[in-house]
DNA sequence: ATAAGGATTTAGATTAATCTAAAAAATATA
DNA sequence: TATATTTTTTAGATTAATCTAAATCCTTAT
């Protein structure tokens, strides 16, 4: 099945949706993630419908299909071995990759994408910390906890970054958390849910709950 | 100016026509190279000289302004670029990344351009011998000479090729012709215009003039 | 149980890129 | 030069992707 490069935008955002929330995924909710209105999505809903790709019933939703779920992994795995080669190779920081990404994960060649992912060696996670799906769509979980979720004096390493938005990467680049930061959760404030940490046992900082939800920890 | 896709698609094919022959293109010429009818180039030639891209007058064929010269020279320096990271990086061979290429020529992002230059060390030509333009559109000429133009018992090296079909290419590879190869010219047979040619001064080959046009040498 | 409000779909357009068939213009041939 | 041939343009459609405005359906609070 061949898909044109809007109807792989829209499964990637219906995945990327499913997977914040539930299983079935709410036609505002994809016009939001693929900065569309609601009714150019139902007009794809049902190209995406008639391809297989979705199940989809009238005013209820949409859910991946088997096949979509491949095919939106095909494309998530694309976007990510994109983003190492952007930062590994061509040094981009990890607030510049998303833009150029988002438009080389629709190139299609197997063998391209085969002998990107040898070439930069096979790696298991992109610049934000995302997984990066195998060529059959397995996907490495790692348990993984929000800075917000975690205890006080609980301690762990960043893992992965929620947002992706460069606004969001460039602060956290200016506060010194990064990929790897060891930290420990000095303080949580009841009132606002907003946090006191300590990053790599040296620097004391202090995030709304807003950031503290977006960092995920591995203890 | 923000070109289309297509738009840059026409603007390459236009001055890739005008390289080979004249400096007037024509209508039809032009949907040889983009694989389109005719009249489909028209529409096309209409919104490039809106644009400025083109000279045009209806019946008498166009020609590039300045700018759209430049930004031909930008899209064929992009893939020129692009060929020569899949066969350096990712050893594609070079009859293999003609499709490919023509596909990454359109992401636009001039950090990434400049990025993968200077990561490849700043290349001169691309895997078939073709000039890289810089970033200012300056192109290095070398002065060469296709084989069929070459007298009886002159040598030289292959320098590039003009026809980059992958079954070309391949027959290229059988016979054992390659960018860098020396050749010496043997005999000329005067009735087909095809040629005796000794390679690498171990290897003597036999050539149609249809081969013989289309291999580029400098000596 | 109804009515309001919100979400979703439908109706009807628009824009870009393409096509086929017919008309018009340029060029080549007699 | 007049006619035939070829090239190019125009006319009219089609398809994909999008939009706004209006209609319809679902859900939730009276
Ligand atoms: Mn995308
Ligand atoms: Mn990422
Ligand atoms: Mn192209
Ligand atoms: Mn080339």
């Amino acid at each position: 099945m061949t898909l044109t490069y809007s109807e792989e935008k829209y499964l990637k955002a219906i995945f990327e949706v499913s997977e914040a929330g539930n299983r079935s995924v709410a036609t505002n909710d994809i016009a939001a993630a693929t900065k569309t209105k609601p009714a150019s999505v139902t007009d794809m809903l049902r190209k995406l419908s008639d391809k297989q790709m979705i199940e989809y019933r009238k005013y209820y939703g949409v859910s991946l299909t088997e096949e979509g779920k491949k095919a939106a992994l095909m494309t998530i795995r694309k976007q990510r071995l994109w983003e190492v080669f952007l930062v590994e190779k061509l040094r981009f920081s990890w607030d510049e990759v998303l833009e150029v990404a988002n438009e080389l994960e629709h190139i299609q060649s197997p063998l391209m994408v085969r002998r990107l992912d040898e070439y930069l060696g096979f790696p298991k996670f992109d610049p934000h910390g995302d997984p990066i799906p195998d060529e059959f769509g397995d996907v490495k979980v790692r348990p993984r906890l929000a800075i917000a979720e975690m205890d006080v004096d609980s301690t762990g390493q960043v893992v992965a970054v929620k947002d992706n938005s460069p606004a969001f990467l460039r602060y956290l680049d200016k506060i010194g958390v990064y990929i790897g930061a060891r930290i420990k959760i000095l303080e949580k404030v009841e009132f606002d849910g907003s946090v006191e940490i300590l990053v790599d046992n040296k620097k004391t900082i202090f995030m709304s709950k807003d950031m503290a939800v977006n960092i995920m920890i591995m203890t």
